[in-house]
DNA sequence: ATACTTATCAACATGAATGTCAATAAGAGG
DNA sequence: CCTCTTATTGACATTCATGTTGATAAGTAT
């Protein structure tokens, strides 16, 4: 039949092709989507092609983490730079956590290795929040509440992109009510300064 | 050594038993300690007796989530009936679901099967939810509101089961902060209203 | 062309988790 | 004491994911 044609990519197009099929799968099959043996078939070559280019399994989903959050950020820090209001910023966070899966991806994270220290992307999660939180209106007594706030939006997403559609099922949303909610949520947040 | 000494319990013994230790295994072990052989070891018997009563692995986690519901079923309308305040009940529904892996076991269960129609205890969760909904204080034109406000809180307190530590050290939250949310966030949902 | 690096892959090894089955024994009821 | 039901179990089968290894071939440099 056909002779065996390898392709031979650099190692650079190799995990950013990896990288970006892993992503389609988390997007489409959920968290199941993320082994090795399944984004390789994906993503057309054999997984220990993946492990070549990783070292491991855990180590692939850290990096795809890790790119996730990259672009989280600098996200972001562009919305920070225009002109978008303070008072929208919760607003952007909570779409952008609540979409793409990152919510999933962080949720899984930490359900799978609850010892936490796993947590990659600490430094760059961390200088994302500090960014939002010098973004918030903050009286200067109510320090604490940007904090909590944002800690607010940031559960309240993972929460959403986990459970959104069954949690509005049970509790008998309409679906025009449900897609309101972040609008709802955000109206609340500014009123809270 | 010693001679094969059998247990016999009666099956609802037997089912109790198991339920129990799967409990403590999700509280102290996390999600991991769902397994059959592991809750079966800690349970004193071999897997294919906990096989035999529950059927699989699966059916075995969604009769622990069963009776995880059930509990907090009657934890809130217990409140409910007492003179708890409408303003506290989201604050206590808030903490049911984040505390003993309630959220965790939902989110887990949300997260693997995303196939969703696996959620168990649909009804009584869904009666759960209608008691808490109609207790809380609406303005007739707010009747969404209160929808909302539930939403809000079960999200919340979910995403906070999760990644509650790891998100508060990332924003920055000194510990007392951080114990101060589920009081905050009460606080202000009474002003919604 | 030749040599060298290394991305790629098939095959194998390993380990964990689930589920099946037939044999055993504990207890209930006659 | 005998019988019958069934809770319990060890051993086996299966499936799946992960990781390893040695061989192969694609591309680059010399």
């Amino acid at each position: 039949m056909n002779v065996n044609k390898r392709v031979r990519r650099t190692p650079a197009e190799s995990k950013s092709l990896i990288l970006e099929t892993a992503a389609k799968r988390l997007a489409e099959l959920g968290l199941h989507g993320l082994n090795i043996s399944g984004v390789a078939k994906a993503a057309g070559m054999s997984h220990a092609t993946v492990i070549h280019h990783f070292g491991s399994t855990s180590a692939m989903r850290e990096a795809l983490l890790q790119q996730m959050t990259n672009a989280l950020l600098s996200d972001v820090i562009s919305a920070l730079r225009e002109d978008v209001s303070p008072d929208q910023i919760l607003g952007r966070l909570f779409s952008m956590l609540s979409q793409d899966g990152h919510g999933r991806l962080l949720a899984w994270l930490a359900l799978d290795h609850q010892d936490i220290d796993v947590l990659p992307a600490k430094s760059n999660t961390s200088e994302l929040f500090k960014s939002i939180i010098q973004a918030i209106p903050n009286s200067s007594d109510t320090q604490g509440d940007a904090k909590l706030q944002v800690l607010l939006v940031a559960t309240a997403a993972m929460g959403l992109s986990i459970c959104g559609g069954a949690l509005s099922d049970l509790i008998g949303l309409s679906d025009e009510e449900f897609a309101e909610f972040p609008k709802w949520l955000a109206r609340h947040l500014r009123s809270f300064a």
